[in-house]
DNA sequence: TCTAGTTCCTGTAGCAGCTACAGGAACAAG
DNA sequence: CTTGTTCCTGTAGCTGCTACAGGAACTAGA
């Protein structure tokens, strides 16, 4: 009767391909939320295949969302056990989102101050040889300015 | 005769620990440049201790540099080698370096797209309960607003 | 000379957050 | 019954480190 490949057991439910395809993530992933723990494991078939119900993909999916947000996967555990069963007010959640935007904001401010010196440095890229580029000169230490060519000097035992 | 704890063999050359604390990287990760060829393997004394030269100092002080600035080991290796004794020109290592800027502007570009959603969202937190709350209505996908009561119906074996 | 304390050595395992296998069992369709 | 797909478990790999364990080498003091 029915031409998609649902399986076997209660006739509603996922296999973890669908549940891959329909959310978007992968099927290894989907397992690996299961053996950490982001995911509590679902019930399964007799032939021992998962089985996923509503419930699943929209947690996967709300997982799925927040990694794109770039919560951690331990902000996002604590996400999920504030929306459970036990509720929590609105504020424990903003608590956890306004911190991973102070996170975000500083990496963006460290970004900025590498962006500035990184795109200062390449604009006087000479084209010329490389004992004179800009770049390394900004990566490598100012001080030792020493003779490169002293190696091999001091023994070699073993 | 020297007080300073100059070991042993050739005097000149620093044992790893000094080098880690003149170049503030840690010595297990010094070892670990060794190991995955960042750094080459230096001589060693009779007992087996690692002596490094003025080289190796100045060649991991441009590795901690580029490291702060985002380069990846790879970008870095490729760096050394340009500017290592096969000499290359100062448009090749822009080209690393500007290529490193292109992932940091994405970078950038990215975080600030999320941080306008995350705090637009955060303003909206009503300190009520978690049913409204706004941070959880953007993680959680729209569609399915399903009844989040309906767990462990489907079977239960293992 | 013996001893205590420090530094060093190797090798292995752990962190996040996955991804990619290998080798086998279960299923659907011809 | 066979073929092909999907699924299963378990393990190892990725980046860039860090942290151990268990032992060897060195220094300084008694």
């Amino acid at each position: 009767m029915p031409k998609h490949p649902i399986t076997d057991a209660r006739a509603d439910g996922l296999m973890i391909g669908e549940l891959s395809r329909q959310t978007g993530v992968n099927i290894e992933t989907i397992r690996y939320y299961e053996r950490i723990k982001m995911l509590p494991a679902p019930p399964r078939t007799t032939g021992g295949r998962r089985i996923y119900g509503p419930l699943e993909t929209r947690t996967l999916l709300f997982i799925r969302r927040a990694r794109e947000l770039g919560f951690s996967l331990d902000q996002i555990r604590a996400l999920l056990a504030l929306g459970g069963p036990g509720k929590a007010t609105c504020s424990e959640v903003c608590a956890i989102a306004t911190r991973h935007l102070d996170e975000i904001c500083s990496k963006i401010a460290d970004l900025q101050k590498l962006k500035r010196l990184l795109s200062r440095t390449v604009a006087q890229c000479s084209s010329d040889a490389v004992p004179d580029c800009a770049v390394l000169d900004v990566l490598y230490p100012p001080a030792v300015k020493t003779n490169t060519t002293m190696r091999g000097k001091v023994n070699a035992s073993r």
